[in-house]
DNA sequence: TGTACATCAGTGAACGCGCGTTCACTGATGTAC
DNA sequence: TGTACATCAGTGAACGCGCGTTCACTGATGTAC
């Protein structure tokens, strides 16, 4: 009934420091040997003191797993306004060529929210599916306003747009109506670029060689040829 | 000098048992949670027994993904030799089919050899790379014929093929000469069906929906007319 | 055929380790009056 | 302004657990003679 004191301010983001330190660790062990207590041990406290941030390890992992996702999605919608937005063509190859850099960039964030799922862990979908549809919503507004510009290129595609007409109903709930042709086209888009990708990074093509870049160019522009209008 | 009585003859096979208990384990379980007591376990067997037939656990974890390797080549293969050798494309399609069959029906096995690798493994890439460019060989001798035959439309590959005649020798060792151009569009095309089959394992496309089937069959046409010549 | 012996697959106990999590606590902080 | 008090972030000890691996051993097996 009286009014409860104010929580002191925070001032050691030691919650902030936690995620820090598991991201570091991520880097250099993988994403499944995630430790509390060597998170602990990085930043000379001890174990329990993590437990007034998080109830247990896998709410750890689940904010990880938002973090990753949101950060990865900015990154996307910032390469897509980087370009006018009646380019979009450009938008197209901006969000493309980003993808990768940042799958580069950070690999076991980008195996952790797209790769083998951690042994243990369920991911708990509801809270993750906000944040994970947003990162991929530049390029689904990109093909959707391809689409509405009528510069969409996807004869097959009524088939596959009826098939999955139920399964999208998920993914719009992200914001908005989309047309499940875009989404479909969508996820192709995103499937390709990832095959690459997931292989590049696991070390698969080419063992010793160069990087991946002239594939991927040119799987870009593949996409461009077969979904876009000229 | 004088002759070494023979080993006995192993009666009981539980080497092959031993991996046995690792699939099923791995099936239910993901790779990275690998037990060696809780194989033993399973078996009804004590833990060090193990060690009689792998030094250590990661001599178990080579010889689960050389078999994975072993066992998927062979399926490509056979699916392959299915379909006579004058019909390229129905060799095409018969393995890029197979490919996404056999990724439904082992997981693990499949995320296990091409997925996240294992924290705290170091796979011995000079023992598996054999089995590992077998399993491959499959997709890069039907491209091998398609490019012999004159049918193979790599229009703006020569730039990729400059870019990878150095890496992919690794990769031409495992049997004979083969193309760098051929090679470097059987990596594309790799690329297409695991992005699709690894997004779909991990069970990114679609949430709730239904399966990828169409979105795969599409992607195969759409390797067909680009890369083959009608 | 019988016996002594070498082999070696499998055992049970034990090692040291790191893990997630709980618990009662401490002690600085900020509030109420 | 001073004092009593509630709050709560962080602590240290402890729990039970499963892990990989080692070690000395046992006991069945097959061989040599």
């Amino acid at each position: 009934m009286s009014p409860r004191p104010r929580r002191r301010t925070t001032t050691s983001d030691l919650r902030e420091r936690i995620i820090a330190a598991a991201w570091e660790q991520i880097a250099f062990e993988g994403a499944p040997a995630l430790s509390l207590r060597a998170i602990a041990r990085a930043l000379c406290i001890s174990a329990p003191s993590i437990y007034n941030y998080f109830p247990d390890r896998d709410a750890l992992v689940t904010a990880l797993i938002i973090e990753a996702y949101y950060t990865f999605g900015t990154h996307q919608l910032e390469a897509r306004d980087a370009v006018p937005a009646d380019d979009l063509r450009g938008r197209m190859k901006s969000i493309g060529l980003a993808y990768r850099t940042w799958a580069l960039a950070f690999p076991q964030r980008y195996q952790l929210i797209f790769g083998t799922p951690i042994p243990g862990y369920a991911a708990p979908i509801e809270q993750i599916f906000p944040t994970a549809a947003r990162s991929l919503s530049a390029l689904v507004s990109v093909v959707e306003a391809l689409r509405q510009a009528g510069k969409l290129k996807a004869d097959n595609f009524p088939q596959i747009r009826e098939d999955f007409k139920v399964g999208f109903e998920q993914w719009k709930t992200y914001g908005g109506q989309v047309d499940s042709l875009s989404l479909s086209v969508a996820m192709l888009i995103w499937a390709r670029v990832h095959g690459l990708v997931s292989l590049e990074i696991a070390g698969n093509i080419p063992p010793c060689g160069p990087d991946g870049s002239a594939l991927y160019r040119f799987e870009l522009e593949s996409v461009e040829q077969q979904f876009i209008q000229p």
